[in-house]
DNA sequence: TTGCTAATGTTATAATGTTGCAAATTCCGC
DNA sequence: GCGGAATTTGCAACATTATAACATTAGCAA
């Protein structure tokens, strides 16, 4: 299930999305979630690309739709698609994101392009284990794991050389 | 300088503030910075527990002082005190917490108690090299990195015995 | 003093997220 | 198909978090 192309590598996007939305609905049937129109059209538009897309972005997107909707509609399909690990809330960005390993149990890490603001998301089992780790030497019981980086992708890392 | 005692535990919080102020005054003029009475009383009030507080229960508190503030004053203190390092934005929370290792470099790592709402920060040399790692496996350039754990402190999950 | 820069005050507004309730739809056993 | 329960959506209002733009004041040096 997924792709596993890099955002910031050309890769057919096409392909990209239809593959997220063919899994979303696989792991919905699996747990008789229903992936309604609404919530379907959402998670297609967090998909138009690897850059984290704003609750009211889509909101605005979903009004060219011609849909009438309001946030709560917005919030409560982002809600609905997070519980279900098809997208993922980036905090330091307040936007979501499609998740690139959906169905696969992962502690997910986000490396944050600052400048094309493409987002990749990884599973490192090594940070993972040392934060683990960490916490465990601390007595501290972890539910819950943000890492989010921000930097410059390999691409504008070479383009514009900062830093 | 600064203290390290957790959160959780029993510690002379008073001496935890007078310390914290103390740093703060220090690193200041080391760097030609200037810690106004605004500036200090939010760093004060930023400090009173290690619970983060939101930009605006800080604003809540300066009314009562008598300072009657807006918002740019209270984000205008914030951003001074976290450009030197003395406070962090939890991100997922929306909120602030002191720097309990100001001065030194360091990349923070934080555990945050969903039942006490109290906030550990933890520098973790075997997190932060992983999380390099994986992120030069990707040709990624971190620039700035978030770790940010929920879950239970040890006297919560203790007393409560959540999951 | 004068003039410069940093810091603060003030007003308004933008951006993000939530609550509560009513209406519609869907599911499911009969 | 039918009816009742549960889920989903619509909708209006509101709450919270953050910033923009511009005027004013304080600190400091020539």
């Amino acid at each position: 299930m997924s792709s596993s192309a890099l955002p910031y590598r050309p890769h057919n996007h096409q392909a990209c999305v239809a593959q997220a939305l063919a899994d979303a609905r696989t792991i919905c049937q699996q747990h008789n979630a229903r992936l309604t129109p609404t919530r379907e059209r959402v998670l297609e538009l967090i998909w138009q690309s690897h850059k984290p897309l704003g609750a009211y972005d889509v909101l605005a997107v979903l009004a060219e739709d011609g849909h009438n909707a309001a946030p709560p509609t917005v919030y409560r399909a982002l809600d609905f698609l997070q519980q279900y690990g098809l997208v993922h809330r980036i905090a330091s960005l307040n936007a979501f994101t499609g998740c690139t390993h959906a169905g696969k149990s992962h502690n997910g890490m986000f490396l944050i392009c600052r400048s094309c603001g493409n987002v990749l998301e990884l599973t490192a089992p090594a940070v993972s284990s040392a934060l683990h780790r960490a916490a465990a030497e601390e007595s501290f019981r972890p539910e819950d794991v943000t890492i989010e980086v921000s930097g410059y992708c390999p691409r504008c890392a070479s383009d514009d050389a900062h830093g």
